[in-house]
DNA sequence: CCGCTCATGTAACTGGTTACATGATTTA
DNA sequence: TAAATCATGTAACCAGTTACATGAGCGG
């Protein structure tokens, strides 16, 4: 029903996932994603956490660590209704939208170049975008053998995507070879 | 040199693309673009080109537009080349990397779902995809009929990237109909 | 026991957005 | 001439980042 911005429903997508967990868990989740979409900083994911708890969405249980106190937070059911709202029809028709590429926002702009910095811009991105491939492939493997199936499933989107991005780059290599001749 | 966000960089790119032009006329830019990833809201640009002018990448004209004061903004040689720079090698590696799909974020945690909203979920995203292939090649056609080729080139990245996304949640689909079977 | 990493935070900042105010121009 | 739209801003807010402080446990 409330608003929550997208981190909120992600981190409430990961407090489900992992069960019982503490803010830390849940900012190393993100450190340790190759995205740097988010930078899973303690400043965003602490206080986050405790807004959950204030709604109701997650539940907090104190706990120590030495002598120092330790939350640890844990998704109600009404946490639960609330992700599943999130992932269930009508969903927000913005999500299908064609997502922010910093490749192709720079792409428009090639004009501003000489011919030859076009073919080195696109010599550049096509390295780069060939490294890219295995990372996430390695990543999809990774959850295949953690038996995790819906993230693999998740991330065949990033192979897919980052491929197609490759094949992009490709055809610009040509049309750019076909401008020079 | 000087650090710059790549919302300053894109609207250096548009001064440089658009020539001469107002404030307003980069808002409008981002407005009717197709793409909400910036809003193009005048808090944002009225102050930006403010600031490009206050670092010498573009220079500022007082004139009129009635009684009321408008400033028209052009392209400086200082300001070219940090569009240049911003498209040469070495590109920001990141630029490279998995781009932010709502989507895909929302499918790490399909598991949540019963096996029916699931599929719901794939269908519903699939239909959403299928109308984006029509606005991204029509947004292409309008490029191709302007005569702007770059423009065009990098929105054929768009078509690209919708494409597979649409390959890949109908992978999804084959997927989720598998297990239930 | 020294340094390194794990862990739990807080404070200040920032790059935007939303909402508003208002003048100028066009259109019904 | 009234309403709508174009145009030029400003002010308040906000989600998330960076940078810092500090405690706890662990490996050499």
């Amino acid at each position: 029903m409330a608003e929550a911005t997208v981190l909120e429903q992600v981190v409430l997508g990961i407090v489900w996932k992992r069960g019982p967990c503490t803010s830390y868990a849940v900012c190393k989740e993100f450190l340790d994603s190759p995205s740097s979409h988010w930078s899973g900083s303690a400043g965003a994911v602490y206080p986050l956490l405790r807004r959950l708890d204030q709604r109701g969405l997650v539940r907090a249980t104190a706990g120590r660590r030495g002598h120092r106190p330790s939350t640890t937070y844990v998704l109600t059911a009404k946490g639960r209704a609330a992700l599943r709202r999130w992932l269930s029809p009508p969903i927000d028709p913005a999500a299908a939208e064609t997502t922010y590429d910093p490749i192709r926002t720079r792409a428009y702009f090639l004009g501003v170049l000489t011919a030859a910095k076009r073919r080195a811009f696109a010599e550049e991105i096509e390295a780069l975008l060939e490294h890219q491939v295995g990372v996430v492939e390695a990543e999809c493997e990774r959850y295949r053998r953690a038996g995790d199936e819906f993230s693999r499933l998740a991330m065949r989107g990033a192979v897919h995507e980052v491929r197609a991005r490759l094949t992009w780059i490709r055809e610009l290599k040509a049309a750019l070879k076909k401008e020079s001749s």
